[in-house]
DNA sequence: ACATTAAGTGATT
DNA sequence: AATCACTTAATGT
């Protein structure tokens, strides 16, 4: 049975959420569609929202929070490839449903997030309906390109202590904070390197005065 | 007090 | 920059 007072709820807070972050580039007509065919859906910090070799059936619209983006291989070694944040949406989701392909990519919520999801089978349509829709989806796939050529530029030219540091800055970034409650471990593991290396580099950045760290706790001192 | 997990270090490749 | 082997420090039970 659906509890029609939390349903209530969840629609109030998919008008809001629409409204505050999509209500300047999309129609009137596309945003009455979509509160029409879309679901709200909060999730939890460290929760998965879509791992690699699963079938993509909404294309989500953050509201807030960030999910981070990685690819892995076999042996479960993970790379982080970038963040997405509140007005963004995964624009590789697309590309998957026009060939109705499989997942790629992992995605995780980085913080409690909230989306709205919209059935793929709409997302497609309304790229010949509605232009703000279409320019919304191309300026996506834009900047999603971009980070992906900056993660493949760090790691192409950047040296481990450049590449941490940039890690720490996006990361302080997506959270809105200079303070990361993060292990060495789970850097290393984004950065699909060894904690050692991670621990020495970040001795490195703290004598340089960059950053201060206790046990599981980074604070970035300049950004 | 003891076990577990996080972080630091020297030596080697 | 990665790996190994080991130590030390912080934390949970």
């Amino acid at each position: 049975m659906v509890n029609p007072l939390k349903n209530n709820v969840a629609a109030i807070d998919l008008e809001k959420g629409l409204q505050e972050n999509y209500g300047a580039f999309f129609e009137t007509e596309l945003l009455k569609e979509i509160l029409k065919v879309g679901k709200y859906k909060r999730l939890s910090a460290e929760e998965v929202i879509l791992d690699v070799g699963q079938e993509i059936q909404y294309f989500p619209l953050l509201v807030s929070g960030a999910v981070r983006v990685m690819r892995y291989d076999e042996e479960g070694d993970e790379l982080l490839l970038y963040y997405l944040e509140t007005g963004d949406t995964c624009a590789l989701s697309l590309s998957c449903c026009l060939g109705s392909k499989k997942s790629e990519i992992k995605a995780v919520a980085e913080q409690n997030t909230d989306l709205i999801l919209i059935p793929v089978e709409y997302a497609e349509i309304w790229l010949d309906t509605y232009p703000g829709w279409r320019r919304f989806v191309l300026d996506n796939y834009h900047y999603r390109m971009n980070e992906l050529l900056e993660t493949v530029d760090s790691l192409a030219f950047m040296n481990m202590e450049e590449r941490v540091y940039k890690y720490l800055k996006d990361k302080a970034m997506v959270n809105h904070s200079p303070q990361l409650s993060i292990t060495h471990q789970s850097i290393a593991y984004d950065m699909h390197t060894a904690r050692v290396v991670i621990s020495r580099v970040l001795k490195n950045l703290e004598k340089s005065g960059k950053i201060s760290s206790t046990r599981n706790q980074i604070e970035l001192l300049q950004w």
